[in-house]
DNA sequence: GATAACGTTTACGTTAACGTCAACATCCGG
DNA sequence: CCGGATGTTGACGTTAACGTAAACGTTATC
């Protein structure tokens, strides 16, 4: 069962971003494919961290909050303190996230009633140019 | 009913901004304060676009997507083609804002996966330093 | 009337997230 | 063997959204 793999072009077309703006995540150290010889080849993982944080930035987040979250979901420790303070972040992360929809659904709302009163608008006594 | 004003560092300190931010806005032309000599006098109106401004950061959106968002809730038109124009940048928003959603719900149950695994971890076998 | 406390303008500095371009390597079909 | 197509590494450019600092005006207050 070996893992398929991709080129950088093809990543780059199906996530609708430049080679340049994976490479730069590389460069960064947000990614890390393997090589053979000069190219980069990655891998179902490396494919899905690129997701992940174009999914962050999608919603305003920066390249570091997106390693921060990335991170929480890849724990590897058993340690009562970091489990800890990973619960910590867990919940930091979760509060600004919470407080992003509220600032989404009061947005939605107000174009909700945008709409509406446009609507009418059309509906009543719209007159042409 | 004289209307209450607010001075630049009244609402920085509300909105917990500095007063730079204040005044990067307006020289972007997203507020335009009235004078009083040179100091500038903020309106409940004024104070409610910087609220509407801070609230699109919030979520990623820029200073001009912020404005247009802001112009969508002030139509001023009757005309029949702009109606039209304005429904359609009312779509083109709330399809962006839907996306952040799931964007979002996603990553909250990526963050609730995460704690139910800490949290198991913690009452299971965890140990310490 | 000196000195804070707050405000103003002007201007240069900074950081993040890429864009753009040059110069070169690799590979593949004709 | 050669010309595209694709990839690579620098390196510098760009834009947004402020930060920071200097130099000055206005008002309050001790």
């Amino acid at each position: 069962m070996s893992q398929r793999t991709y080129n950088i072009s093809e990543l780059a077309g199906e996530f609708g971003v430049t080679t340049r703006t994976i490479r730069f995540y590389e460069e960064k150290g947000l990614i890390a494919p393997r090589r053979e010889g000069r190219r980069r080849i990655y891998c179902p993982a490396d494919r899905v961290r690129i997701k992940l944080i174009l999914r962050g930035r999608r919603i305003g987040m920066t390249l570091q909050e997106c390693v921060e979250v990335i991170d929480l979901y890849d724990p590897s420790t058993n340690n009562v303190q970091q489990l800890h303070s990973l619960l910590d972040r867990v919940n930091e992360r979760r509060s600004k996230l919470l407080q992003q929809k509220t600032d989404i659904d009061d947005m939605l709302a107000g174009l909700a009633e945008v709409e509406t009163l446009a609507k009418a608008a059309l509906a009543g006594g719209a007159h042409r140019q």
